[in-house]
DNA sequence: GTCTATACCGAGATAGAC
DNA sequence: GTCTATCTCGGTATAGAC
């Protein structure tokens, strides 16, 4: 049988399709969780498909992993100018990551499988850890840097305590189910930590 | 054959042999990628034990998770008493806890295996956050409000930023591998983490 | 209670037709 | 390149002897 038109173009894509149901499951279910069956099912082609694009499971997960890494790296950070009134600006960092980070599934579930599979998959974690934490913490610690009137001793230091409560808001509110036991509201975050910080001068 | 005094004992153990080999290989390679034949070589015992002892897979998870944490929860906490003056006091709890935390393999495991599976296991992840990260922060957050000579508005949320920025740094340098990348020295950590809640006053 | 042996299924990966 | 069919191995869980 011959191809159509739209079997090509669908063809094209298939490499994103497999890659698009991949994601889904290795986010859901981990990487050990998630068998090849179920992610050609998924992407809707047969399982040898999948192999011909990726060489094993290891590959289309680092594939996978590196490819979102990146894009939510650009989507994240070029954009933030870092440039006004500290008091302003802390504020607006902090609510734009927590507001895009909360509601946002896909960036958790991505933070969670990094986490979860740090060990077997070390030279993700440290991707993770160069293009986005050490660029965010680059970006502020600079900011710090260029307004002196905030008093802090130690940019690089501090920014790890800014983002870092941010993070760990999340995951503790998102991931560990802490938003269910005991909601903690993120204006009360931010309002503390611009006040820590502000205070400082 | 009947069974020796030494034997007679060793089984008596045999309950909390399984619960340790299964700990290494569950913190290792994570729910889905450990196998109960690996559990019950790595306990030496047969499959079949681990079954008169646990109902199945999950069973045995649970069981073991609940008992770490909570066991952690009292070496954490039970000892502190958060009394004394500020400056030498929230140093010493933040030099505890990265001390402990970051030098013991266990807890870290511990920390990363929940996360892993908090949506396979939700009632997991709400139990450490009840036993120890809300205990954790209740204790610093009702000293912030024993000494308003600090001048902190909002005690929880900013006992939140206190332990968040901790945990964060951890994950970071420790899970994430941030440490072989650009390291950060826990004292700075913890001196700027002091200067900015002691600067509020 | 504890072992050996096994049932039964699904895993990753491959073969071969088209 | 893509499919169906299959190989081989290892998974959870159980049966039955002792």
């Amino acid at each position: 049988m011959t191809l159509t038109a739209s079997q090509a173009i669908l063809g094209k894509q298939k490499r994103e399709r497999i890659l698009q149901g991949a994601m889904q499951l290795f986010f859901r279910d981990g990487y050990a969780g998630t068998s090849m069956d179920r992610v050609a099912s998924e992407a809707g082609v047969s399982k040898q498909t999948i192999y011909s694009y990726f060489h094993d499971k290891e590959s289309l997960f680092k594939a996978l992993i590196e490819q979102i890494t990146i894009a939510r790296f650009h989507t994240l950070f070029e954009s933030e100018q870092l440039q006004g009134e500290p008091d302003q600006l802390l504020r607006q960092v902090a609510e734009t990551y927590l507001l895009r980070v909360a509601e946002d599934q896909e960036y958790l579930s991505l933070l969670k499988v990094i986490i979860a599979e740090s060990s077997r998959f070390p030279e993700m974690a440290k991707l993770y850890y160069q293009t986005v934490i050490q660029r965010g913490r680059q970006l502020l610690s600079q900011y710090f840097d260029a307004h002196p009137e905030l008093g802090i001793q130690d940019s690089e230091a501090t920014a790890h305590i800014f983002f870092g409560s941010l993070v760990s808001f999340v995951v503790v509110q998102e991931i560990m189910h802490g938003k269910e036991i005991m909601p903690l509201s993120s204006e009360r975050l931010v309002d503390s930590l611009i006040d820590l910080i502000h205070s400082s001068s």
